[in-house]
DNA sequence: TATTATATTTTGAGCAGTCAAAACACTGCG
DNA sequence: CGCAGTGTTTTGACTGCTCAAAATATAATA
């Protein structure tokens, strides 16, 4: 069995493939997400390497194996849906949640992963947006196009949030952008760094900056 | 922050202190409880007395301190709190949720406890009929006296089983021993090394031996 | 092409927790 | 008292994970 580290490793590398697109995932990247040196990074990876779960090249980077593609799928499983059970049964806040998932992933069974899914009534998506991969591994594409790619015009509707940092969260959330609601885009500009958006309900305009508003997941409609 | 390590030693050196009625308690009980060598329960042990969780007394054995009652409270009362958890609202079988919560009590937060335990309407007991402390860390006297001191033609309702083996609940379970059922006991002989009672509901007849009589709690009424 | 900056790997060390086995210290007899 | 048995402590070693700092490779720039 893996220990938790493995777990975080995995799921890490996972999810920052993810977040590249395409190519391997280089140490710098892999260590800077993990909070970790870089060397201590290439001696796991190493290791992940002997035992099947990436294959690394030595210089450019690391990719998961099937089998290591299988485990980050049954990570991100758990996770998302302990940050469902956090959110909508405990009333844990919205932006709150992620911390304590981070560890409670690694400490529950599949039997009890199995039965909270139940519980929940099957959910296709955490409270930011994320899908959930069913207990055979199957994953929906994540939905969502980023927000700094939106022109000025356009109507949309908040998808997902990229959800690593609680400040992120609260300072979204607090400008009522939460997946569901509905925006239009005032501006799109480049030189100016700025995405600027209004709350259709609440006629509320925010401006994020580039950078931010790529983490800002939206379905374009009407 | 004490490990998880830390935690289940003391949580241990709670449990059978209080198994022990009195006094200190020694290594060799600790090391079996905590599935360790003896070695191994020395030098944690010596570690644990430098941080001022328990008094180690060598060759004698050792004793929680203020701070590592307080400690262990903490986690009984996750381990049990989360034990409710699994049995009523996940629909975990009674004898199979010990082994979960073993694992998640290490890595639930405060949050997260005291949530649970609103959510669960501050239920009194476990399933196994432990008491459960309170977030200021009172706890209620166990109830319940061992079954192999009570006299033949008593009435006598189940209150606790002292929960540390799955093999000993299940059979238990199987025989209709479990938390407020009504026997009446038939006979208690101390030379045969057995104790028969009857349930009243069923009227079905079971015998168990001296010693697993002593893990099961009762109250007497009528 | 030579130089510099940056990313990566290697090396040596440390911490928490563990075991096996040897050394030691207390029973309680005979 | 002396000795055996049992429980306890000590010692040396190992695993998993980590860091700091030195060594090395690659990419970028002058
Ligand atoms: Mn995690
Ligand atoms: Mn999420
Ligand atoms: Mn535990
Ligand atoms: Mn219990």
């Amino acid at each position: 069995m893996p220990t938790s580290t493995v777990e975080q490793y995995i799921k890490i590398i996972y999810t920052q493939r993810e977040h590249l697109g395409e190519g391997v995932v280089p140490m710098k990247r892999l260590s800077e997400a993990m909070g970790v040196t870089p060397g201590t990074a290439t001696t796991m990876v190493k290791h992940l390497d002997e035992v099947e779960l990436v294959r690394y090249q030595p210089r450019q980077g690391v990719l998961l194996t099937e089998k290591g593609e299988n485990l980050a799928l049954r990570m991100l499983r758990r996770h998302r849906l302990i940050e469902t059970f956090l959110e909508q049964v405990l009333g844990y806040d919205w932006s709150e949640v992620h911390a304590d998932a981070e560890r409670l992933e690694h400490a529950v069974s599949d039997r009890f992963i199995d039965k909270l899914e139940d519980y929940l009534g099957y959910p296709e998506v955490d409270p930011h947006g994320d899908p959930i991969p069913t207990a055979s591994g199957a994953i929906e594409p994540a939905i969502g196009i980023p927000l700094n790619t939106c022109a000025p015009g356009r109507r949309v509707q908040i998808a997902r949030l990229i959800d690593d940092d609680t400040d992120f969260l609260v300072y979204m959330k607090n400008s009522m952008i939460v997946p569901g609601q509905d925006f239009g885009v005032r501006e799109n500009s480049a030189v100016a760094g700025t995405v600027t958006i209004e709350h259709l309900a609440t006629r509320r305009v925010v401006t994020v900056g580039f950078e931010p508003a790529g983490r800002i997941l939206v379905s374009e409609h009407g």
